[in-house]
Order: C-alpha cells, then structure tokens, then sequence
DNA sequence: TTTATCTGGACAAAACTAGGACAAACTTGC
DNA sequence: GCAAGTTTGTCCTAGTTTTGTCCAGATAAA
C-alpha cells in the first residue's frame, strides 16, 4: 500500500533551507551546523553563494538521529549510519523505552537536570493563557512545540493530560468560560487525531476498540488512549464518543479486537454506566479484556471489581497492561 | 455544472489597488512593491496611469508566499512558484509528517477533465463499502485520494456532505450499525480537522465563530464550514459542538468576530433551539450577522426569519455571502 | 489642497557562513 | 571514587548575502 512506499523512496534533491530544517527537526541552527562540521551528519549541497540546501532526505536523518540521541546512542556512534540502518536502531530503541524513562526521552542538553515539573508547568501556563486570550494559532504552535521537544507518550503525560485537567477545573469554577474550554477541546481534538496518522501500519497489529459509553460526551481521554497505543503497535478501532454498549461489542467482534477500553470522564455519576458496563461485558467473549479509566472511573470503582473490568491506574499503566496482553503474557485481572 | 467552476479557479481579473492587497496579505506596501522589484513575485496590470493592480490570483499567492517564508523558505526558493506549487509547498511544510505520495499525485496535467459526479459516485460508494468493513485505513486513505483529485470546496461538497448523509440515512433504516457510523465519524473528524491546519494564516483574516447550539451533538458540518470558509480568507473560531447561546456571545465579542455561523442537524426539533437562537441573536450586535445551516435548519425556517438570521442554501451561498461580507460589500438581510 | 501611489536608490536589520572558544556532562583509566 | 580526557550544545566574532524599510521627487486621485 502507498503508505510503505513512503518509507524507502526518499526525495533526495537539495531544495530546503537551514532555517527549514530547523523548524522541522527542532534543532537549532547551531546545532545542525556543528554536527556537519564535526561529524559530517549531513553534507547538504550548497547554492551559488554558499548557502546550505537540505534535502528530504537529509531532514530524515537528521530527525531519526534525534531521536536515537534522545534514546541514548551517541552521536559519533550514529552519525556515519545510512537512513534505513537509523531506522533499524531507532525502531530497536523504541521497543524498550517502554514506559520507566519518560523524562529521560526529553531532549534536552545532556546535563541540564531532567524535568522538573516546573518545566511541563511552563508550557500549561503557555498553554492556558493562549485558551485565555483565545489565541488559537498560538495553541496550536504550542502543542506542535511540546511534541518536537517530547515523545509522544511523555507529552500526553506531561502535558496534555495535566493542560485538560486544569482547563476542566478552571471552567468549573469560573474561571474561564466554556467557550474557551471549547475552543481548547475542538483545536485539542484535532491535533491528538492528526497525531494517529504518524503511526506505521503492518496489517499484523492487534487492535483495540476505544470509545466512551452512552452519555460520556467527552471523547478526549478516549482519543489519547488511541494515540498512545499506536506507539506501542496496536491498531486502535476509534469509534469517538457515546457509543452503546451493543455496538462496541459488535464492533470487537467484527474487527477481532484483542481488547476494548472505554473512557469515563463527565458526568461521573450518569445512571446509565452500570447498565451500559454490565451489557458490554456480558456480550463480550471472556478473554477479551475490558479497560476503563479516566477521571470518573474511581466513582465505579465497587462495579468495575465486580464486573471483572480493569481499572488502570495511570495511562502507563495501562501501556504496560497492554504491552503483555500483545505479547501474550497477561494473567488477566490482577 | 456551476458549482465547480466557481469553487475551483481563481479570478485573474485584475481590479484590487495596492492598499487592498496590503490589508488582505499583511504585507506592507512596500514589500510588495520590493519583491515584484526584486524577484518579480507578482507582475501585476496596470491602469492607463501605471497604477499596479492586483486580481484575486496575485493575492493568494502572495498570501501563500508570506506563509511560506515563516515557514522558512527563501523567497528566491518561492518566488518563480506557480499558484499550485505554492500550495503544495505550504501544505507540505504545515504538516511535516505526513505521506510524501500525495504529492506524486497532485501533479496531475491541467488538462485533466473535472471530476465527473458517476465518479464522486463511485467515491461514496468505496468510502461506504470501506465503512461496512471496517477497515480504516482504507477509509482513510480513500479521503486522501479524494481530496488529491479536486479542490478542497468542490470535495467537501460532492463528497463528503453526500457521504455524511447515506451514512446517516443508511444508520436510521438499520443498513448500517452505530458503530460503523461512530468510525466514519471519528475518522472525517479527525481528517477534516486537520485539513484546516494547511490553510494559511496571515492575522488578518476577518474571524467568524463557528458552532452548533446547545443540545446539537453532531460537529461535522459545522467543522466543514470552518474548513470551507478559511479558504477564502476567513479566520474560523471554531468552538465544537453544542455551545450555549451566552457563550457563542461572549466569543464573538472577546475574538472581535464579523459574523457567527451555526449548523442544526440532529435533534431537528429540539425546543432549546429557539431559545437558544433568540438568546444569541439579542446579546449580539446587531451588526454581525448569524448563518444558520445544516439539515435541521429547514425545520426552524420561520424562527430565523423572524429573529432576522440568515439561511444560506447551500454552502456555496453562505461563501458568496461571507466573501460580500468581507469586501464590506454585504446587505444585510436579503 | 491633501492624500495615495509611482520609481529608483539608499540604508539597516536579519540571516547565513566559517572558524573557533567555552563549559557542562559523560567516559576512561587508575 | 576521582582526575583527565572526550563529547557535545551553545555562543562569539567577522564577513557576506538576503530581505525589510525608508526617503525623495514626481504624478495621479480624492
């Protein structure tokens, strides 16, 4: 499929300025510079008057070699390897960055210390005041920063979780209108899907039905959890929000999804989630894992045990509980 | 057909002063004057007395070559660049990380004739069989080639909005499960959502808040309205689904909006409606009009005329409106 | 008359280049 | 565990290119 052609055709002619480059690796100019004179990373061609000209090529590898620097490679070791040979080890690397060393992913100068919570506070702050302002071009730049300087799964932790929390609390208070909370949910909605395109696709993944139950409106939480599974090589069968417990059924046993996990975040208390889990886990084969969490699942807590639903406590949590069952190691409810 | 022809090409006709163009590019009139000078960006007409004067082509392309240098292009790069190539250019560079193969097809020769409506047809009808298999990718890839083969507008239009609609109908007869309607929905969310981010963004652009009222779930048409719209030059503020009256107020007055545009498509009867558009329309200025659209809106016809809204037909009626509205050349109510 | 636009040129700011310096953090060897 | 060396991101200087702004005098429009 067109999607894999992508990968070994790579356009080779020089066409991109430094300032390009930078932008699309998040490295700094210096920097890019410095690894060529040092390492010889990448020899872009030049134009008449000396300027440098990337190639696509080039902004590959100069992003995969970022990356393996965030995993740890050093950059002499990784300079002088080809495109495919970068991926080999950056696709290596990934498999065991599971889920201990979220900061250590951050780049960052080696010997600034690790982030601190204060830094990730900075960019909520960023973050609120351009939903205050209603600077939407502003948030949108923000989020695609936050990603350049963070894995993915760091930044939803980090970032987008603790940023909707806050949004959430301030908009209960009053502290900031619900136009501006929706503002930031629609541009947030958008942006966390666009991030599922990044994922690779084999045709062999397990995949995993993700949704919310009827009455939970907020497909937010939901939507990360998709984000965060492609990572680790599911395919996420998204169906957005309030989807009734027959057809998420349905729809597990018409993909042949390994497991389901629902999201429930507002309103905590809606009558019809007791209904709505104990139909979902009856009609479910057995074997089929159901995982619910978000910030109102501590309300069902007593339901959850008692359906045999799991509850995880935290989203890594839930990578790792998911990284078993893929690799078929899962012992079930814990 | 009409339609197409309108949405597609862009008038050549030079009749825009200097000044107008300055305003609707933000570039100062010196800069202008400056890269014609220099690397003949635009050659504009001149009047009998060597006044420049711009056509509507000359803007766009100066609008794209102002994103295009923040983006990091040299104007040397850019300039030569023809109305398509700078699209692509731009689109290319507002998402980095998507599929190169789009652009192998976007080059297709002019002469190609315009998409036939047996072929928007045949569209729908892979995108449904796509649907009914649940298989995403290929959803999501046909989209993909859909949109490769028209302009956004015209795809919206023969494509997505029929496709909106058999799903819907097929969903109510029991053709098609929820669920499956859930993953069409999630999947157009997401695509339409970030087709909004390749359109170009200069600070100038006239802002309209877009929305659907309370108790109106469905965002999908009033998302197509925000992408439609920032094709010809409007900023969307785009709020989601299902926002009350007081907030869509408070939004126009804090983004200094020009116009505000709601989509009613499901419940078509609900009876916060009125009170919902009567609220809006008495805590707005007068002077900013509101557009009421979507398949509901027929059901509340004599509602909107008495509170003075406005109807479009279609959504090729509601751009003629908003381009009126935003050369100041609009009546007010027909 | 006052204001806007025209041309051509001058000037200044910004961005890029090359080479090198520096300091923090990591490695190595004892 | 500690000192010495290495790796690596950042910064500085000085010269070049690119790009944005401004000016002056002339002409046209309001």
């Amino acid at each position: 499929m067109a999607t894999l052609e992508t990968i070994s055709s790579v356009d080779t002619s020089p066409r991109h300025p430094i300032r390009l480059v930078a932008n699309r690796t998040g490295l700094t100019v210096d920097l890019i510079r410095a690894w060529e004179k040092r390492y010889h990373v990448v020899e872009p061609a030049r134009s008449d008057t000396k300027r440098r000209l990337y190639s696509d090529y080039d902004i590959e590898r100069l992003r995969l070699i970022r990356i393996a620097k965030q995993n740890g490679r050093r950059l002499v070791d990784v300079a002088p390897l080809t495109l495919e040979a970068l991926r080999d080890v950056v696709s290596e690397d990934s498999r065991y960055e599971v889920s201990q060393d979220v900061q250590a992913e951050i780049y960052r100068p080696s010997w600034t210390s690790p982030l601190e919570s204060s830094e990730s506070a900075d960019d909520i702050d960023a973050l609120l005041f351009s939903v205050q302002t209603m600077d939407q071009h502003r948030f949108d730049q923000l989020l695609q920063e936050g990603l350049v300087r963070q894995s993915l799964p760091a930044f939803l932790q980090t970032v987008i979780g603790p940023l909707l929390a806050e949004i959430g609390e301030s908009t209960r208070l009053g502290k900031m209108r619900i136009a501006h909370e929706h503002m930031a949910t629609a541009h947030l909605r958008t942006f966390i899907g666009a991030l599922r395109f990044r994922e690779t696709y084999t045709g062999n993944e397990p995949k995993i039905v993700i949704t919310t139950p009827t009455g939970q409106l907020h497909e937010l939480g939901a939507l990360m959890v998709a984000a965060l599974v492609s990572v680790d090589g599911w395919l996420p069968v998204y169906l957005g929000p309030n989807t009734p417990a027959d057809e998420i059924a349905a729809c597990a046993m018409q993909s042949g999804a390994r497991a389901v996990s629902l999201s429930l975040t507002y309103p905590a208390d809606d009558p019809r989630i007791p209904t709505e889990l104990t139909r979902l886990r009856s009609q479910l084969e057995s074997k089929i894992p159901v995982f619910v969490g978000g910030s109102a699942a501590s309300h069902h807590h007593e339901l959850i045990n008692r359906l045999g639903l799991l509850s995880p406590k935290s989203l890594d949590d839930l990578r790792h509980s998911l990284n078993m069952l893929r690799d078929n190691r899962f012992q079930g409810i814990a």
